[in-house]
DNA sequence: GAGGAGCGTTGATGTGGATCAAGCCAGAGG
DNA sequence: CCTCTGGCTTGATCCACATCAACGCTCCTC
C-alpha cells in the first residue's frame, strides 16, 4: 500500500467527507499532507493568512483567542474527526483563532488553493464543505446561547450530557476527554470555579473520580441544565460535528 | 418589468450572491418568494424543520434562543443584506433559533429543497453558500471570544467601533440601528447595565443623544476594547457578513 | 521512603453585572 | 395644558464568578 492509499483511508473516515465519490476522495488524498505534532505545538496563529484546512485524526487541538492583556479564551476543543480553519479557508480571511495541540496529535493538511480549485470543479465537495461549516456554525450558536443564558453549573451539566452516549440506562459513565484546566477554559471559567460547579452537581447525582464521571440521574441533570435540550441532539460533542 | 425581474434586482444586491453568473441569479429569482411582515412577526421557531433560506432586504430580524424559564437571549440581529437559517438549510437539521422581526421587514424566501438542487448543479452557488456560512461562523466566533474575555463596557465599545465607518476623522457620528433594549439583549446584558456601560464610556469620549452616538476618540476606545482589533476588519457589523 | 512538582480542591474576599425599584423625560391623547 | 405611557437612567442591594492563597493529593524522581 502506498502512503496515498493510507491517507485515503483516513480521509474516508472523516465525518465531513462521508458519502463523497471515490474520485474526489482520491483527489483529496493526493493533496493531503500528513502531520504529526507533540502537545503544545502551535499549528496556526490568529491574524495569519489561511494556508490549509486541517483535519484531526487523533489527539486534541484547542482553538483559542488571545486578549491584549495576555489572557486567552478557549473557543473550542477539536476532537478526532473534527477540522479547523475551514471557515478561514473558505472566506480567504485571516485566522481568528490560534490552534494549539492540547495533546500529541496526528493531522492531515489540505492546502487552501488546491482545495478551492477542487471544490469549484466538484459540486459534491463544495456542498460537503458547506455542510461542515454549517455544523461548526451551529456549534458556535449553541455556545453563544449557553454563555448568554446558562449559569456555570448548568453549562457543565449540559456539557456532561453531551459526552454521555444517548439512550444508556441510568448510571451513565463518562470520561472527560481532557484535563480540568482545559475544560474550565472551554466552559469559560477558572479551574477553581469548575471545581465548585462539580461540587454543586454532586447533589444532582454526579459523582467524580478524576476524569471518570458517573451520572446517576441524567434526567434530573437535563432538567437542571434547563434550555430545551430538544433541539440539541445536534450535540457539539459528537465527533465531526463540532 | 415582471415581478421576477424585480426580485432579480434584489438578489443581485445581496452581498452573499455577489459575482454569481446571471443564469444562477435568474434561477434563484424564479424560486424566490417575496414576503413583507410587520414588527413582531415570528418567521420561524426553534425546533422546527428548515423550510427556506431567508434573505433580508430591509428592516431587522432578531435571532433568539429561549430558555426553559422563559428568558430569551438574542444571538444576533440580522440587518439588511443579511440572511438567516442558512446553516439549518444546509445541514437539514432543526432551527436552533427563533427568528422574529424587530421592525417591519421585507424578505425573500428561497425554499430549501430547490436551493439544494440548484446548488448541487451549480458549483458557484454551492461555494457562495459555503462562503456565506463561513462568514456567519466567524461572526459567532467573534461573539464567543467577546463573551469569554471582554467586560460589558468593552463589548459595547467594540460594538460601537464596528458601527463606525472605517477611516473617518475623529469625531465619528454613529446611529444605533435599533433601540437600547434590543442592543442590551444582543450584548448579553440588561438594559439597566447597558446604560451604565454607556456612562462608563463617557470618560472615553463617547457622547450619547438617544440613538445618536458620537465617538470623540475612536483610537482610545479601540485601545480600551483591548483584544487585538487587527483581525477584526472582518466586522460583524458589515452588512451581509453577520 | 523522602522530597518535590503539578493538578485539583477548598476557603476568604473582591467585583461585575443582575435584580428590584424609584425617578426622569419625551411623546401621545385627552 | 395636564396626564398618561413607555423608554431610559440612576440608586441600592444581591449573587455568581473571579481572584488570591493555602492545602491535599498523586505521581515522579532520586
Amino acid at each position: 500500500m502506498t502512503e496515498t492509499d493510507l491517507i485515503g483511508i483516513d480521509l474516508a473516515a472523516m465525518p465531513m467527507l462521508r458519502g463523497l465519490p471515490d474520485v474526489v476522495l482520491a483527489a483529496l488524498a493526493a493533496l493531503a499532507e500528513p502531520l504529526e505534532v507533540s502537545a503544545g505545538t502551535v499549528l496556526c496563529r490568529e491574524g495569519d493568512a489561511p494556508e490549509a484546512l486541517h483535519l484531526l485524526l487523533s489527539g486534541q487541538v484547542s482553538l483559542l483567542a488571545r486578549a491584549a492583556d495576555g489572557s486567552t479564551a478557549v473557543v473550542e476543543v477539536v476532537r478526532p474527526g473534527g477540522r479547523f480553519i475551514l471557515a478561514a479557508v473558505l472566506t480567504g480571511r485571516a485566522y481568528l483563532m490560534t490552534a494549539q495541540a492540547a495533546a500529541p496529535a496526528r493531522l492531515l493538511r489540505l492546502p487552501a488553493a488546491e482545495l478551492h480549485t477542487l471544490a469549484g470543479a466538484r459540486p459534491a465537495l463544495g456542498m460537503a464543505l458547506a455542510r461542515a461549516v454549517a455544523g461548526d456554525f451551529r456549534a458556535m450558536v449553541l455556545q453563544v446561547r449557553d454563555l448568554k443564558l446558562r449559569s456555570l453549573p448548568q453549562r457543565l451539566a449540559y456539557y456532561l450530557l453531551q459526552l454521555a452516549p444517548a439512550e444508556t440506562m441510568p448510571p451513565v459513565a463518562v470520561r472527560l476527554p481532557f484535563d480540568k484546566a482545559l475544560l474550565a477554559a472551554r466552559l469559560g471559567c477558572r479551574p477553581a470555579n469548575l471545581s465548585r460547579a462539580f461540587a454543586a452537581l454532586r447533589a444532582l447525582g454526579v459523582e467524580t473520580h478524576g476524569a471518570r464521571v458517573v451520572l446517576h440521574d441524567p434526567a434530573r441533570l437535563q432538567d437542571f441544565a434547563a434550555p430545551d435540550l430538544a433541539t440539541d441532539a445536534d450535540a457539539v460533542g459528537a465527533p465531526g460535528d463540532q
